[in-house]
DNA sequence: CTGAAACTTAACCATAAAGTTAAGTTATCG
DNA sequence: CGATAACTTAACTTTATGGTTAAGTTTCAG
């Protein structure tokens, strides 16, 4: 039953993993349904090309397509983005950790600063 | 400048679509530091296959390795997957938004019960 | 009913991914 | 110095990705 979740996953990162769809998917987070023409036109690719993308998004479960006449909505649905977001919040603490100790270091150096350290520095 | 972040979410997302280089990752997040073998040990593929993960791996940034005499030490960075949880974020609305929905109808329903509509039900 | 708009399918190409086996390298041990 | 352990590289195969152009479908407008 992991192995579902497993598969699911990996279609999730996969789709996320490209440029293309990651603005796709961004564009469909401010405008509610657009069509796939509507979709395409800022890209430079082809119009079947554009599709790709989207057969890979909606088959992560990433968008949903219904066809209305001769024209198709996509709308985003981030459901999948939820298992992924958990996948890596296992993680959280090692950045977590480390901002932790960076905090500790600029509040240690706030009560008790180091001579010759002032000033800018970009990190 | 945006290109490069662009790129860098690029290889972390698919670093993160194979379910070997999660098992990789997780195996690392409870252990410090694991020489090469030590990580291909469980895995039924040959050791060059699990070297070719480990070297996308560390190309995303996602793992650092260090060699001390015949031995390489492979260790885990999280900090790229700070980038891809912060792109995650954006869309956590959608799902938050859904749970609270989903929240207020249950306590509608706990207010005021309608009729023939109580028991088990799908989706 | 012709034609254009909005997709969709098909066929193809180049490159990259994920695996294999076989043949190197370096280190460490006896 | 010779063998073995721990990787690494090379060469190759198969399948997937991301793109192309060309040729369909439907559907709506006139």
């Amino acid at each position: 039953m992991v192995k579902f979740q497993q598969a699911q996953l990996d279609r999730t990162f996969s789709a996320l993993s490209d440029p293309t769809r990651r603005a796709l998917l961004a564009r469909l987070e401010g405008e509610e349904a657009l069509s796939v023409s509507e979709l395409a036109q800022p890209f430079a690719m082809s119009l079947p090309a554009v599709m790709k993308h989207l057969d890979v998004l909606s088959h992560a479960g990433l968008i949903t397509r219904t066809k209305t006449g001769r024209t198709v909505s996509c709308r985003l649905n981030a459901d999948p983005m939820e298992e992924a977001m958990s996948w890596l919040a296992r993680y959280q603490r090692f950045w977590t950790q480390r901002l932790d100790a960076l905090e500790a270091l600029l509040n240690e150096r706030r009560r008790d600063p180091a001579p010759g350290e002032g000033g800018s520095g970009g990190a």
